[in-house]
DNA sequence: TATTCATATTTTGTCGACAATAAGGTGTTT
DNA sequence: AAACACCTTATTGTCGACAAAATATGAATA
């Protein structure tokens, strides 16, 4: 159960404030007590700070010097930076994707939409939050790039899985998604490099721009 | 002159180790002995545990539990990767900053065309090496994009500056490049961000064709 | 000479402690 | 009642120490 824990406690502590945060046990905006944190775990405070520089690199928290560490909060100013970093690196994904997945990955990634089709005559619940990121990631891997893998799936996922969460009751479009990952599998099955590049970017910008929207409405 | 040291040994340790192996003080593929280092800066090994987790956040090294931590090799295969997500992000950057410059930083782009124009007549030394990186940075400031300025400066550009150094003999292509970033500046200037886009996605991916075909020779 | 095994040394991971700074509480003055 | 100053408490930044694991050393064997 626990893979990329590593064997030591730093790496442990690493993973579990990291799903803390993402899914708002510790609330945004909060203060990371030393103290605290370190009786909650029963660690010392040597491996806890490890894991908060930790969190730091992943933009989950932020240091002010002797003060403290506070948890991120995302306002639609920064999920917007969020989707735009998100449009480059992923569109570069799928277009890497187009250049270098095998066949048996493309596959997967058809099942995938399989899932996702019985999700909207089921009305079930799978797709609406894990299943999205399950068809992302499969793809980001097949890029195949180490570099990109690491920044969109070990860095930037955190703060769009920590941002789903804070909207998690909002309804997604899931009917318009699954138009678009097929559109996206197609140009990715016909190796179309550019077409892949240009349909992920334009499937990450609508999302943007729903975001935008109903934002305005949730704000007045 | 230590602006980023912020008060703490951890910080001020970072950017000193950052520096050493972004210039090769400390050999890629060497490792990082905490007790040699500890003793080298006359620290005590807590602050420096804190600083090498941040270095691994920023992918200068790379950690093995229960072994040790050693600096990052460049391969032609990550300078690959590096230069992938650079023409990605830097593209966004150059159409963020079409549609987001002052005219104030636009003219200090201008002053460092000059510069760059004026160094191929003298044939001087400053823009081989900081005056392109002055250059790429102004304009990814111009994005206004914290995230994205965060990720390109004061991540990925390591590695950029780690590789251009151990290519520093390598003759670069400084007239080629006067001429496209002529033509970013001025697609900036027009506000048309598809355009800044595309000639700066076009400018990275020409330098690493450049660097691909030279890298075969020099291996042979 | 090369290989294996046992021992000694170094290094990592973790802990508890201390000083300096920041936060919080109390009482006094206006 | 609000503002200020003082004192107490809690927290951060840093250090040195210890155990377990890994590496290096060297002797013994094939």
């Amino acid at each position: 159960m626990n893979k990329a824990s590593d064997q030591t406690i730093t790496s442990e502590i690493s993973e579990k404030l990291i799903n803390a945060i993402v899914n708002g046990e510790i609330a945004p905006g909060s203060k990371l007590s030393e103290p605290k944190l370190a009786q909650q775990f029963n660690i010392s405070r040597g491996p806890l700070r490890e894991a908060i520089r930790r969190l730091e690199g992943l933009n989950l928290v932020y240091h002010v010097p002797r003060e403290g560490v506070k948890v991120v909060t995302l306002e639609l100013k920064e999920i917007i930076e969020i989707y735009h970093v998100r449009e480059a690196l992923e569109g570069l994904a799928a277009g890497l994707a187009a250049r270098n997945m095998e066949q048996k990955e493309i596959d997967e990634l058809h099942k995938l939409l399989e899932l996702h089709e019985q999700y909207i005559d089921d009305n079930g619940e799978y797709f609406r939050q894990e299943g999205d990121f399950d068809f992302h990631y499969k793809i980001i891997q097949g890029s195949k790039n180490q570099l990109l893998i690491k920044q969109l799936c070990h860095e930037l996922y955190h703060l769009v899985r920590m941002f789903r969460y804070q909207t998690r009751k909002l309804k997604s479009r899931t009917q318009q998604a699954l138009i678009e990952h097929k559109q996206l599998v197609n140009a990715i099955e016909q190796r179309d490099e550019q077409l892949a590049e240009l349909l992920m970017r334009r499937h990450i910008s609508r999302a943007r721009e729903n975001i935008e929207s109903k934002w305005q409405e949730n704000e007045t």
